[in-house]
DNA sequence: CGGCAGTTTGATCATGTTCAATCACAGTGG
DNA sequence: CCACTGTGATTGAACATGATCAAACTGCCG
């Protein structure tokens, strides 16, 4: 049994095509800056804040490091120890893992509050990269452990958001191991419509940062599938593509029926 | 698009074929008794003991309840609230999920130790099936969630066992969605072996007491998919079948390389 | 022995992949 | 201004993996 060629990744973009962000000159690594001497992104790392008393912000701002990543660019490496935490305060990225030959599957993708280091393992299994421009909090882990003890609110906090991650990845087993294609790219749109619901006010319209080849690899898929689906969607009037990355949900009660959750 | 008819469960079986445990009379619900009265099931809930000074072993007592749960019976059943938290200490526990049209995810399998009960929901969004007769403890929530107030170490359990379940999640995911029909099947067998070599002490061979449908319905598969494919690892050598529940690795090294995991 | 539940194996079929061509759009330079 | 290029999206045709349908097999229990 060889190893089979499918699923291999064509191109491995850089700099995808996300341009109404300003472009930075040098996508390597974050730029990372100590939170005092940083002015440009003064942003807290709110998924956190809310389990702090006030008094205890402070000590949270003295262990936070600011960083901001171009587009493009990596947060972590999968492979490298996880020696650092990270709260998205801007941006998008996405979490992906390689086979060894090549075969990508996207873990997921984190928009502003989302949280990287929920783990119990010492290296990461996954890459984190940059889809747009991305503002990011990161804290040593020792730091953050030693922050939570003192902090039942704080551990609480932690055990709530992997409690909901942990939701989450069921429900996308539940997607990967049981839905067709047309199935999945609905459920997609589901989703991400319900997530910026939070932050954005568009009720029907969703931005999509990734390529078709991200939701590709996150559903499943090829990326052909998921141009496939979308055109048939556009088809039947259940969405319309405005431009590449903004798409309009037309008939939300179709695409919940298409979607084949309970 | 009416939804295919795909992968429609075809034998909903109450009672698995797996024998060589005390058969029970009555598949109803579990049948549940108060700590102190129960003589035949005394076993502690060991995942969460270890997180408990001496002292405080009493008061999780206090909470506990303690069932016994014959094969092919229901301990929680999908879209139920939840109230109560389970700690597995014995037997084999299914998880599964439907979709409307009967299509089935098996989310996960639990032996003695594993927890159910790490969501923020306040339904379950899985059943949880005895495959063999199972004993469980379980706590009300409220009285869970009091006892970690005042317990950061239990709380801090709490969230690495969540974070363990994240991990799996994810790596389920990437079998899900980038791993042939072989390699599944492969990464399965290695899975079972690691979960077991924690209790057990045979190295080689493992005990697997669920149907292949389950098996199926865990990796994403049919039935007829997963046969074949332990039919092609016995042609191959690097299994061998000595009872339809009982698997031996004779080839490990290969196995690894067929699974497709770095 | 027959019946039942689960497993195995074979033949055919379909969904989604693969390979390949074209399109769309933006950036660049003559 | 417009060819030229590059990246990603779309669409079409052929193909393959795994699903479906069907039959035979195994072990167990009454």
């Amino acid at each position: 049994m060889p190893a089979p060629d499918l699923y291999r990744v064509r191109a491995k973009r850089g700099q995808p095509g996300w341009k109404n962000t300003a472009v930075s000159s040098d996508p390597g690594a974050p730029r990372s800056c100590a939170a005092q001497d940083c002015h440009s992104c003064e942003v807290r790392p709110l998924s956190l804040c809310g389990a702090l008393e006030e008094s205890e912000l402070s000590r949270l701002d003295s262990i936070t490091r600011r960083h901001h990543t171009p587009a493009g660019a990596t947060l972590v490496r999968e492979g490298t120890p996880i020696t650092f935490a990270y709260n998205i305060t801007e941006g998008a990225v996405r979490l992906s893992r390689l086979l060894q030959d090549g075969r990508r599957q996207v873990m997921g993708f984190l928009f502003t509050g989302d949280f990287i280091g929920l783990t119990r393992r010492n290296s990461f299994t996954f890459s984190a990269e940059a889809i747009t421009a991305t503002d990011s909090c990161s804290f040593a882990l020792d730091d953050l452990e030693k922050l939570s003890d003192d902090n039942p609110h704080l551990r609480q906090r932690l055990y709530e958001m992997a409690c909901g991650e942990l939701d989450a990845a069921q429900e996308q087993m539940l997607l990967l191991g049981r839905k067709t294609a047309q199935e999945r790219v609905a459920s997609f749109l589901l989703d991400v419509r319900q997530r910026q619901l939070r932050h954005d006010s568009d009720e029907s319209c969703i931005t999509l940062p990734m390529t078709r080849g991200d939701i590709a690899d996150y559903l499943g898929l090829t990326l052909e599938t998921v141009s496939r689906s979308f055109s048939r969607l556009r088809q039947e009037q259940i969405i319309e593509v405005r431009e590449t990355y903004r798409v309009a949900l037309l008939d939300f009660t179709r695409l919940q029926a298409l979607s084949g959750s309970s």
